[in-house]
DNA sequence: GTAACATATGTTATAACGTAACACTTATTT
DNA sequence: AAATAAGTGTTACGTTATAACATATGTTAC
């Protein structure tokens, strides 16, 4: 299993971006986590190495995270998890158990569109499934 | 096209609900809206006809009103959009038009599970999709 | 190298979203 | 009518997120 934030340095150095210490910061802190984390928990971690890091701080690193394909955005709980492949930011699926909180990312395949409007174009699509993993079934 | 809230006294009726005035009230301004809605917006809303309505007043509404399969939440806008099709709650697939904000729903024939982990069992998705409708191409 | 510019971060303040807890009222049952 | 349950009112607060401006740091052109 490759290390997470090596592969996001990999990933950053060939796209042209910068990810300079406080969003690598912000990003091993969601990628440690391992389950969803929420933006004011992160605050808190941040806190205890930065002195007043404050919620635009956090919100800003993930904004780029995100848009980096390193991180995504769980809609429906308001949180966030490290992609495990930095790049593949879009057409992620996310199965999300409800009982330990593990998230499982699935690359989709043209995901979810089968009944698609004659003529909608889509740009972004957000697919989270709960429930429960086989380890909590 | 079937008026939303006939249909809702309807199926209300026999599953042996109660869409109460205030719910009732709640899901008329949602469907009026026929787009996504802020809670906050239907809060002042209410407020017209209602001497002072405060957020819990429409945020049960709207649980009952989800509950009942009436109204869906749009999770990535935390908004909400009335179901054209009473009770057909679960398994939908919204189409989001980021220009015009319409909305349409589409029932999903076992939505979005294709590369589904082994032995997880979904419970609830979150399928929307975000991009141009016909008429903004 | 420094001026000009762009990018990133710090900081203050507030907006937007949502719920816990308890009081009170209205419906339903016994 | 009393007891119970369901719905609504009300207060207060917790959580999530962003606007706007200041400062610092990195980059480019000269």
């Amino acid at each position: 299993m490759p290390d997470i934030l090596e592969d996001a340095d990999r990933h950053c150095a060939k796209t042209g971006v910068r990810l300079t210490p406080l969003r690598r910061r912000v990003l091993e802190l969601v990628a440690r986590a391992g389950a969803p984390v929420k933006a004011y928990d992160l605050l808190s971690q941040i806190d205890r190495t930065r002195t007043s890091a404050k919620p635009p701080t956090v919100y800003r690193a993930l904004d780029f995270l995100i848009e980096a394909g390193l991180v995504h955005r769980v809609e429906a709980l308001n949180a966030f998890v490290a992609c495990p492949q930095a790049g593949h930011g879009h057409a992620a699926v996310l199965y999300v158990c409800e009982n330990c909180a593990n998230v499982t990312e699935v690359q989709g395949t043209r995901p979810g569109q089968e009944n698609k409007p004659a003529g909608f174009s889509v740009t972004r699509s957000v697919i989270e499934h709960y429930g429960r993993c086989v380890n909590c079934a």
